[in-house]
RNA sequence: GGGCGCUUAGCUCAGUUGGUUCAGAGCACUUGGUUUACACCCAAGGGGUCAGGGGUUCGAAUCCCUUAGCGCCCACCA
């Protein structure tokens, strides 16, 4: 605001105040029986609880077709941030829709217990009261954990209340309750019936911190300074030394073998001997291998199988020893001799100053690099080599590429398609283990401490007797059996959401699973299109051979304004219950989604949900003005009521559809936004300013039924969006018997009479020139009102108003003020294009058809027919004859014709 | 390195199959107004070489080529 608006403003304040105050002595903010502003606290936890009170979100199999979302289930110990606020809204906004279109609408609401994120937090919470994790047994921290989970957990949930989210309550579900866990189990034991699961040792990322093993999805790869070191190493048996480039020296203990390319000249002559490590003095041979890059470095590879994919893969082909010199917290072990115990990133320092007193270090550079860090701990991750279960993903994810590429899953955006199917062409192998408790353990359970042998069963009863029948031992105990350490990764648990929250597993053929699955819509961000959406889709098929859902709405990331991802650490990120609590939850979820168009980020800015405040006083005042009103059966209706009345319904028809289509393509701000311009500009600006009697005098009864039924209609559109000012409105104007607006019919659109509107356009273009003509010659506000309303809207019909129009086009008024508008019009002539009433008109359009020559010229060629050109005139003539005709039409026919 | 996408008004973005409802919307801005629904308001207005260059076409924001800048995903060279 610039300080001459500022100034403007709080000076009309003051004068404001001041006549309000000594003049009314009376509350004016109550002067017309209704409050000024829509009390959004009070009135939207009255909602809230009389929804739920009656029940309004509960779902259960009928015989109306269903409607179902299931929510990413956020983590259990989570608070709510503005993705959450978002996805869930637009989430609201969906089920409320189908509600209202007369759907059984159900949204199961639920938690993920998301393992690695809430026992970090557990672990740490515990660091503070003094107890080390270690120092506790398996159950006991569970214990801990659960103990966390009540007291943090679900809070979530509430905060959605908030939000004003009609989930279905009853359904909550949480991934670890006992049924949940059941049915996880089961899939596992399932898959590795069918031999999906199996035990590998593969090179894994590592977190030292949280002493667990990541999916590759679950680390980030940032670009850092780092350094590289060029480390000599003698040649055995000569005085020569060949070096090698590395930026990890502390991982010289575990080299086996020194590399270099067969075709490289430089170092033909080594092949076959051997080289010394320094300050190990261990001797590893040097090899050849076609995947060391020459120009690399200094073209020698040093090869450490144990802390390496690549070195792996190489120290597979040349049957290399593996050596280990990291412990599982990413300290060196014995292998790194005085390092001992010292963590990675010290000894890095330590030892390049060793090498460099021994003179083993050539050099030292700097390099940019990037590493691999923890999604959640942040710390630097280790590659390394262990034991883990893998999920086989090539097979079954066959049929998950190809529901997305034929579109029977749609993504919205598009784009999201390609980047689906490039990853599920080159899909790897899932490491679907991690070295935590807090989760669903894996249910493997090996015949003793050796764990060489093993049974996979859903628990240990079933366990006890495979384990007998496997072993040939009836007298195996259970107390034998010893289960395997490691839980399931969060996302195995989350991938079976759509099908476990209706129990679809444990109980394939329920009432629930039947009716409600596959669900509609999923709507989430696309960060977690690996993590989640793309197994989901896998594990559908998978499983019960049909798709989840049938269309995934991706969200956009929110940033500040600045363009920076919103997060915790920056600091950066409103507080979600604090914005409700300021603007309200209707205008925050206003705010939200008037910049969030499908897949784009949203540049979040608090001034948006002002603009949605500014929205709800809107139309908290549009029900005020309706609600001062004088009714009285006596007074007729006036013509330009008639006319108001009649345009609206059409208006309203033609808005729904574009509404309809915008939801149709997932495109909800533009859905909003036409709302938002159909009862700011359309219903109020117009329709009530015309409508709207002179102080004092009364309102025929049947404009005033239009009124009210029109504001319902825009209610129940702006409902989903807006679903609590919009039921206390309806509230206030519904008859004593009527149902609630939650569950109000969604309107159907009439027939629309086009020419009615564009009538419509002509004259409110027409006042606008006659406003802008005032304007400009300085006549006062009062002055144009008159003008405008009485001579155009309020005492003269439609027809007249066309007339006059006309009689602007042939200039033959001597009124005043026409006068005036008609040299507007001569300059700026836009209402008179196109309309063809008179024989000017006509002879407008043929100058249009003539410029169009260029076009017709072009379909000929194409069709090369000679005789369409000659033909073209007649088009013309054809139009003079049918005088209503609107040319533009006319011409789009012709092409779609032609294109046939 | 591989893949995908973006660049349109001060800001955030629409713009479907190339055409006269193609240069749009909301916000912001400027000017004027308002104690009778709403200053959380009303009215009017000014803003754009559609990233740059080239091409195809009667016609390009739209299709093709190219240059520059930005973003995302995947893989990763020690």
């Amino acid at each position: 605001m610039t300080f001459y608006t500022y100034y403007k403003k709080s000076t009309y304040l003051l004068n404001y105040f001041l006549v309000n105050y000594f003049c009314h002595h009376n509350n004016s903010n109550k002067k017309m029986g209704i409050v000024k502003n829509f009390d959004a606290k009070n009135l939207e936890s009255k909602w809230y609880k009389f929804w739920l009170d009656n029940n309004y979100f509960d779902s259960s199999p009928n015989e109306r077709e269903p409607y179902t979302i299931v929510i990413p289930p956020p983590n259990v110990t989570g608070i709510l941030h503005m993705g959450h606020m978002l996805n869930n809204t637009i989430q609201d906004i969906l089920v409320r829709r189908a509600r209202l279109k007369g759907f059984n609408a159900c949204w199961v609401p639920g938690t993920d217990h998301a393992s690695i994120a809430t026992e970090a937090k557990v672990v740490e919470k515990l660091k503070k009261d003094g107890i080390d994790k270690n120092d506790l047994s398996r159950e006991e921290f569970l214990k801990h954990a659960w103990e966390w989970t009540h007291t943090h957990g679900g809070l979530i949930l509430e905060q959605l209340k908030k939000l004003g989210c009609s989930c279905d309550w009853k359904r909550t579900k949480f991934t670890l309750d006992s049924e949940m866990s059941e049915s996880v189990i089961k899939v596992f034991v399932d898959l590795f019936e069918k031999g999906l699961i199996y035990k590998g040792s593969r090179m894994v990322n590592w977190d030292p911190q949280a002493k667990t093993t990541l999916s590759n999805e679950e680390v980030i790869y940032e670009e850092e300074k780092s350094k590289i070191f060029y480390i000599k190493y003698k040649i055995s048996d000569s005085l020569e030394t060949i070096s090698v480039a590395t930026t990890r020296p502390e991982t010289i203990f575990g080299d086996t073998a020194i590399a270099v390319n067969p075709k490289d000249k430089r170092y033909q002559k080594y092949q076959g001997m051997k080289a010394v490590i320094p300050i190990l003095n261990k001797e590893i041979p040097i090899i050849s291998d076609k995947y060391v890059d020459s120009e690399f470095g200094t073209g020698c590879l040093k090869v450490t199988p144990a802390h390496s994919e690549n070195d792996k893969m190489i120290g597979d082909k040349h049957k290399l020893e593996i050596v280990d010199v990291l412990n599982d917290d990413g300290t060196l072990n014995e292998f790194g001799l005085h390092y001992q115990g010292l963590d990675r990133f010290v000894v890095r320092s330590k030892i390049s100053e060793e090498l460099k007193k021994i003179s083993a270090l050539i050099k030292v550079e700097p390099y940019l690099t990037k590493i691999g860090k923890s999604e959640r701990t942040k710390c630097v991750i280790e590659p390394r080599l262990s034991e883990q279960w893998f999920l086989k993903m090539k097979n079954i994810s066959k049929p998950a590429l190809k529901a997305v590429n034929d579109d029977e899953v749609k993504l919205f955006p598009k784009k999201f398609k390609n980047t689906y199917r490039n990853w599920m062409e080159n899909i790897r192998d899932w490491n679907i283990s991690r070295q935590l408790w807090w989760g669903h353990q894996i249910p493997v359970y090996y015949l003793d401490s050796s764990k060489k042998d093993f049974v996979v069963a859903e628990n240990i009863n079933k366990a006890i007797e495979k384990a007998r029948k496997k072993s040939g031992n009836s007298k195996l105990e259970i107390k034998d059996l010893v289960q395997d350490n490691d839980v399931l990764d969060t996302w195995f648990s989350s991938w079976i959401w759509p099908i476990s929250v209706f129990d679809g597993i444990r109980n394939p053929k329920n009432n629930d699973f039947n009716y409600y699955y596959p669900t509609n819509d999923l709507v989430t961000g696309p960060d977690i299109l690996f993590f989640w959406v793309a197994r989901m889709i896998v594990s559908g098929f998978e499983i019960k051979k049909s798709k989840p859902f049938n269309s995934v709405y991706f969200t956009g990331l929110v940033r500040d304004k600045q363009g920076k991802k919103m997060s915790k650490q920056l600091g950066n990120s409103p507080d979600a219950l604090k914005l409700i609590s300021d603007f309200g939850a209707d205008s925050v979820r206003v705010g939200l989604l008037l910049s969030a168009p499908a897949g784009n980020d949203l540049l979040f800015d608090e001034s948006l949900c002002q603009q949605g405040k500014n929205f709800s006083n809107k139309i908290w005042n549009s029900y005020r003005l309706v609600k001062s009103w004088n009714v009285s059966n006596s007074v007729e209706q006036n013509e330009a009521s008639n006319t108001a009345v009649e345009w609206f319904e059409n208006k309203f028809s033609s808005k729904l559809i574009e509404i309809d289509d915008h939801f149709k393509k997932y495109r909800i701000s533009d859905a909003l936004m036409t709302i938002y311009k159909l009862v700011w500009d359309d219903y109020c600006s117009w329709f009530l300013e015309i409508v709207k009697p002179n102080q004092g005098t009364p309102m025929d009864s049947s404009t005033y039924q239009s009124t009210l039924c029109f504001l319902e209609k825009c209610l129940i559109v702006l409902h989903p969006f807006m679903p609590f000012i919009s039921e206390e409105i309806w509230s206030g104007i519904k008859n004593e018997s009527d149902e609630p607006l939650i569950v109000k019919n969604w309107p159907t659109p009439s027939k629309i009479d086009n020419l009615l509107l564009r009538d419509f356009d002509h004259i409110s273009n027409l006042v606008t020139n006659i406003r802008k003509y005032r304007n400009e010659k300085g006549i006062s506000y009062k002055e144009r009102i008159e003008l405008y309303s009485s001579s155009f809207l309020k005492n003269k019909n439609k027809s007249i108003v066309l007339k006059l129009a006309n009689s602007l086009i042939n200039k033959d008024s001597s009124d005043k003020d026409v006068y005036g508008i008609s040299l507007i019009v001569d300059s700026k002539e836009y209402f008179v294009k196109n309309y063809v009433e008179s024989e000017d008109d006509l002879k407008k359009i043929e100058e249009d058809l003539k410029y169009n020559l260029g076009f017709l010229k072009s379909i000929q060629s194409k069709l090369n027919n000679k005789s369409f050109v000659e033909n073209a005139p007649e088009i013309v003539v054809e139009n003079e004859k049918k005088k209503e005709e609107d040319t533009k039409v006319k011409i789009k026919m012709l092409e779609l014709k032609l294109k046939k």
